[in-house]
DNA sequence: TAAAAAATTAGCACTTGGTACTAACATCAG
DNA sequence: CTGATGTTAGTACCAAGTGCTAATTTTTTA
């Protein structure tokens, strides 16, 4: 027997979502309908034809390509920063930060958070990390939020360097905690 | 005085690489030539038309959305494996790996690919990081290619602990050094 | 079981953004 | 003046639809 409306449009909806290129004759045949009950289906779900469903896709394409460095360019949302003394930041973990063997967010996604913060927390031009001794203290999963805490602790001004302490926790539990030594172009004597 | 042929095309060649949604007909009216002069145009240069375009824009990025997470469990190309014992892996750096204003790549993706072939080369299915140290040792720009050597230097087979020394290197200089200690879930007493 | 409701199919005109092809002009160089 | 090059115009056609009306089939329900 075919499939019920029900399991059709749902199927419909599952075959477009894994592969927008397709159209309607190519899907009548799949389910064994006609193409006008097809379109019928794509009303009725609010699914656009098939040259809207592509030039979405590009459209979002083309926008992450201009958007992805300038967004990328630090992990996670700032949400608080006072130059030189501290940093917080909040990461979302979702699926694609995670092993899918076993659903534990991968490392380099928390110390790129981390490393960023710190990168962020320095008021200079160019901040470089030199040295870092981290610890991953309890795995994150997907759905933690991460909030990150940059906190400037000393400074070598003659070596150009700079010390934070970093803590990163989930629901007030610390999930991984480093030490980093940035390097700083400029001297930058003490602000105030 | 309207634009040379040559220019025209020129002209046209670069306005479609910058907004390739833009139709034959837009493209008339900003020349102020006829839409079958712009089609001619099209030809000769080979720009496929409107759909097409858009349409190799939205495969692009299909391509990359379906590759992306398998293809970020690990950052770089395994090039050798020995499992429990060392492992090799190449990571070509771009310019989307680099900060915007200095051109240096970004240290969280040297991590990245540490951390992963740290993960890769222990023979478990579940490994992770638990400590690191880490130092930058030079900056790595856009265009290098990094090879990372992981070498398993010890266990600690009742904590179920292994210990990794790691060097990533930029024609034979060394850029980035690291020890990590990971936890794996079984014990795995030497195979041997 | 027959009538009503829901679901499906069919058909036609029309749309966009083209291709393919033919034919008519325009412009300029030799 | 003639020929080459460039430009414009017009026609038929295509894919992958929308929008609409109407007919047919299936299912529900009174």
């Amino acid at each position: 027997m075919k499939y019920s409306k029900k399991e059709r449009q749902k199927l419909l909806q599952q075959t477009i979502i894994d592969n927008p290129f397709v159209t309607d004759e190519q899907l009548a045949s799949q389910f064994k309908v006609s193409v006008q009950t097809i379109r019928l289906d794509r009303m009725e779900l609010s699914i656009p034809e098939l040259r809207e469903r592509i030039k979405d896709v590009a459209a979002h394409n083309f926008e992450n390509d201009v958007k992805s460095l300038p967004i990328d360019e630090v992990i996670g949302d700032i949400i608080d920063i006072e130059l030189d003394e501290r940093a917080l930041s909040i990461f979302d973990v979702k699926e694609e930060h995670v092993f899918q063997r076993n659903g534990i967010a991968r490392g380099h996604h928390l110390f790129a958070q981390a490393n960023s913060l710190a990168v962020a927390v320095i008021d200079d031009d160019l901040a470089l990390t030199v040295h870092s001794e981290i610890h991953f203290v309890k795995p994150v999963r997907a759905g933690d939020r991460v909030i990150s805490k940059a906190l400037v602790t000393g400074k070598d001004d003659s070596k150009s360097r700079t010390f934070i302490e970093l803590t990163s926790t989930v629901e007030n539990e610390v999930v991984f905690a480093g030490k980093f030594e940035m390097y700083r172009t400029k001297g930058q004597g003490g602000n105030q």
